[in-house]
DNA sequence: CCACATATGCTCAAAATAAGTATAAGTGTC
DNA sequence: GACACTTATACTTATTTTGAGCATATGTGG
């Protein structure tokens, strides 16, 4: 920053900006990818150019070409991470200009997400089956996982790594007595990758495919292309963890929700079920909403009040988010 | 990422990789800045530039030119975030090339951290006086701050953009019954320099200087190289989020301390008084640190046992980081 | 021995939280 | 219209966490 580079150290670098687009839709937490159209590539993330002349910021880069190229006009986003590594480029291993992708999130609303050309809406956990945990905890964890870290585990060449990988194992699926933490979303997908338990690996040439492995791959999830679903579990953590303390979650919900609804939005983003009793009543204390006066009668039972998003509620909270029980934890 | 921009489009960018390379020394909090020599130019981040062809990994690149630079090798290095404004950048308002600096966060151990050539530690508060509540409210906020920014206020074109302003302005100073939220680093800075209440804003030539505005200017601190405060002020938003549920403060720390010492760095980076009892409570609790059976008798009173970072507590906690007592809220 | 300093252990009341029970108010079925 | 069923919402209770302070311990320098 206090003195250019050389320039033609940084020549070959190519800049792109990519989107995690994300909404919730019938209470099922939704993610836009591109490409998924039958061939055997895989599904991607959207991305498209920044325009160092055009651009005046890279956010206003990003929003310019997700309506050019969607059509959608995204309401939140979010600088995420900037990705770098060579090893996710097989382009510049090949002697191609490096490629920095700079990641951004966008949340939209249901209502205003048509499904773009040559796009889909994907639930979220197809991509990470062993993330949600609203049905209880997922059986391809014990089932699958479980055992084949535990492999990996045992397969590190001396006592120490091995003792470093349980650590890991431990930590990422609280296997120990920590517990899950939801929020852990990219230490368990780097877990993964790196045990060759996705088929990223195989495809990045890193491990080959071992006798038994490919029934395996085909209970962990999508894969997608290049290190995106890398990415997506980047947004994923920080999305779970920003809920607790940002409003955001309302960016995906209708101006006017039940709040049923509201928490079966958090449950898909959190991918945990909560307690309903608590849950509005946390709502409530925290200001968050306000009723509208209308109530809603598709519920089946008793017409539950309808409400809205009361924006000036972070002029008085600190952190305004949704409260969210983890489980009476004993020490 | 799907598919590759134009690459003339891109050409024009140039990536480097900034530093925020912060400690705590004696109780202070610091971070390294450079070109600060007496002449008139502003001191700034260090910064180096990212090698395409040598640097696997951005975070790589960036130890290797920090070693290079400064001689000192980083312990904690987080990526912060992706600086690309337009605005930041005189050269390119010019016609030069589009500069995007990649800023991380690094935290050094205060033995490891010699005074590298050319470089200084700044006392953190020096750039950001009305961050540091250890010994109260600062001053500077009621005798300066708030009267300017009511001001500003109400200098707003009309009613609606009037009620914006004093919204943002109660959000990030607390004015109205949020009272102070210490992570908001970032948007108090940003309002200050809307404002025009810091020097950068004028130097950038947003605002001329007004009737007795020099004065105030003289008391908001000390201004950086271009965007520069702005990206620590990103910088100390994050950590004093991340204190709380990492235990990044061990890495400032030296291998043994006392509960004091964690305390004072703690309260260094919060910029905030704790309550001393409950502040070892909370630390016991949590199963951070472990006794080494040592004393320090250096403290005047009686001798303080020695304690030192328990790095197994990530495999047992969900969110090992200091909790820190906000005061009670009434709601 | 004293005054003084910091360290550390402990109590207590207030607030927040998890979990559950009870009741309200609709729907569709017969 | 009685009834089972569904969802909504109010309220109760036990427990944990937190904020704040007091009391005691163990050193220093005079």
């Amino acid at each position: 920053m206090n003195k250019k580079p050389k320039s033609d150290t940084n020549q070959a670098v190519v800049l792109d900006l990519g989107a995690v687009i994300a909404t919730v839709d019938a209470d099922q937490p939704k993610v836009l990818l591109v490409g998924a159209d039958g061939s055997d590539a895989r599904p991607s993330l959207p991305s498209g150019p920044f325009d160092p002349e055009g651009d005046r910021t890279m956010e206003e880069g990003l929003r310019r070409w997700v309506e050019e190229q969607t059509g959608l006009t995204v309401g939140f986003v979010e600088q995420l991470y900037t990705f770098g590594d060579l090893f996710r480029d097989p382009d510049a291993l090949a002697g191609g200009p490096r490629s920095i992708s700079v990641g951004y999130v966008a949340l939209i609303r249901q209502s205003a997400a048509k499904r773009p050309a040559k796009s889909d809406w994907f639930d979220w956990y197809r991509l990470f089956p062993w993330e949600d945990w609203r049905n209880g905890r997922p059986a391809v964890l014990d089932e699958v996982l479980k055992p084949k870290i535990s492999s990996w585990i045992d397969e590190a060449a001396d006592a120490k790594a091995k003792r470093a990988r349980r650590g890991r194992a431990d930590v990422a699926f609280g296997f120990s007595d920590a517990g899950w933490d939801a929020d852990r979303v990219l230490e368990r997908y780097e877990l993964l990758y790196e045990a060759g338990l996705v088929v990223e690996t195989v495809i990045d040439g890193r491990i080959k495919t071992r006798q038994n492995q490919s029934d395996t791959l085909a209970w962990t999830g999508l894969p997608l292309h290049q290190d995106h679903r890398r990415i997506l579990a980047t947004a994923l953590g920080r999305l779970r963890g920003k809920i607790r303390y940002r409003p955001v979650i309302f960016e995906v919900m209708p101006i006017e929700f039940t709040l049923l609804q509201l928490q079966r939005a958090v449950e898909a983003l959190a991918g945990a079920p909560l307690h309903k009793q608590n849950f509005r009543r946390l709502v409530a204390a925290e200001g968050l909403v306000e009723p509208t006066g209308r109530v809603s009668s598709e519920t089946g039972g008793r017409p539950a009040e309808l409400f809205s998003f009361r924006p000036d509620v972070v002029r008085e909270r600190p952190a305004p988010g949704v409260r969210m029980p983890r489980g009476r934890r004993t020490r």
